[in-house]
DNA sequence: AAAGAAAGTGTATCAAATACACTTTTTGTT
DNA sequence: AACAAAAAGTGTATTTGATACACTTTCTTT
């Protein structure tokens, strides 16, 4: 029996990847050409994303667009919005693409989004037919469809998660040093942080494993590796509630 | 031209309420009657909830939803989850509601869940064919479908928001007290406060106006009431950034 | 007039956030 | 071998927010 996908159901992945320098998400070019002229009629990105088969679970979908892009399993994976406008794809360029593309462009597609994090270094984009790979976020803005607005979304959500949750390490190698963690979240929020206050905080948490290892061939003094403990992490969470009303 | 509703997609409204003891949600009772010998075969609850139509937007379709339950609009609402696993419907009580209620059983219908707020005594719920009332959170626990899940992610959804949003006023009337406000907390998170304690951190927050004017009728020292000023809040509202990693 | 009920109020202690500058250890260059 | 460059690593003092804790006031009801 032959696999469906769903024509009003799909998924979009916006996958962020840090690299010690920017928050970068994966970004597939969207490029038509007139047949006759040569002539560009568009160019821009697109998330990564697909239809849902018709009998597959939402996350699953998701994960089978992580897979088939990055041939990894188990990345951290967030559903965080869904966007259903009856008129999200709808504009010209997007209705000329979907039709070229063998889609049905009268169709509504309600696509629920997700987003995932990797550390950019491990990870090799496999390229199908179009040209796949990393971008700063901040220079994330000639997409197509509704995607600026869902990585605007995605972002916020990002934000949002990092102050309660500790993903940020879904975005480090398993061994990272204290200045690639205090980049990690000031590059996210955009923000600066004391070097000895972030330590000094990061001090407190028990589930910050200082290894008796450092890191070689640097040009300075070597930085100490840490790594993150879950078991840790789960065993002395507090269920922190600072409100303000 | 008739409206269609969409066979696959629909909005689940979580109505989350306070009455001063407890946080309330609105459901529905589904009630099947075996024809013949009037025996009980359904007797649970629902969420309040509809298909979209065609060409909706699917948060008009949560206010549709609530328009039709309360009269009321602009509703707080905030959109949560999606939920779609494709065996969502197929428990064998709620196929034989829905065959019941003139859908078609097999088809997979992905939902859309949005939560609101509102205060349960400044609302007249409107039945139609189904008994539709207030239930405390912690006694919704027969619920059909998958909504006893969807409701749990709406509780978890809530408590977060509220840590960082002032929201919870949406669930206090006009005025309130600083009991009521610290009432409301309490029983959200499922803590307790010291009066004073929590009475010094809202002195500090400038947005909450206390008014020159008490309770009358109650048959103790009457307390002030305090009102909500969403744009002092705005200006003064300060990009917290208070992160655990 | 007395009892009941919840409102309202202050202080002392502890923990966390902030502000701030110099020394150490490595590599690369001369 | 000496020096420069680069980032790592480290401590103290101050301010702010969180916590712990008990009695007085003001209204109604009987």
């Amino acid at each position: 029996m032959e696999k469906q996908l769903h024509p009003n159901i799909s998924v979009d992945c916006v996958i962020f990847g840090f690299d010690f320098e920017n928050l970068n998400v994966i970004l597939a070019e969207r490029t038509l050409l007139d047949n006759e002229t040569g002539e560009v009629i568009i160019s821009d990105y697109t998330l990564a994303g697909n239809h849902i088969y018709m009998d597959e679970q939402l996350e699953d979908a998701a994960k089978r667009v992580l897979y088939n892009l990055t041939g990894l399993e188990n990345i951290y994976l967030d559903q965080f919005t869904t966007t259903g406008d009856p008129d999200r794809l709808k504009c010209e360029k997007d209705q000329l693409w979907l039709r070229e593309t063998g889609k049905d462009p009268a169709e509504r597609v309600i696509s629920v989004c997700y987003f995932s994090l990797l550390n950019c270094n491990e990870v090799t984009i496999k390229k199908g037919d179009r040209n796949v790979s990393w971008h700063p976020v901040k220079r994330a803005t000639n997409l197509a469809f509704d995607h600026k607005a869902i990585l605007d979304v995605a972002i916020q959500s990002l934000q949002r998660k990092l102050l309660y949750e500790p993903i940020g390490f879904e975005m480090l190698p398993e061994k990272f040093t204290l200045s690639q963690l205090q980049k990690l979240y000031e590059i996210v929020f955009d923000v600066e942080f004391d070097k000895r206050n972030f330590r000094k905080k990061i001090s407190k948490m028990k589930y910050l494993i200082p290894l008796n290892e450092k890191q070689i061939g640097v040009s300075h003094k070597p930085a100490r590796y840490y790594t993150f403990n879950r078991d840790i992490y789960e065993k002395t969470r507090s269920d922190m509630l600072n409100f303000s009303v």
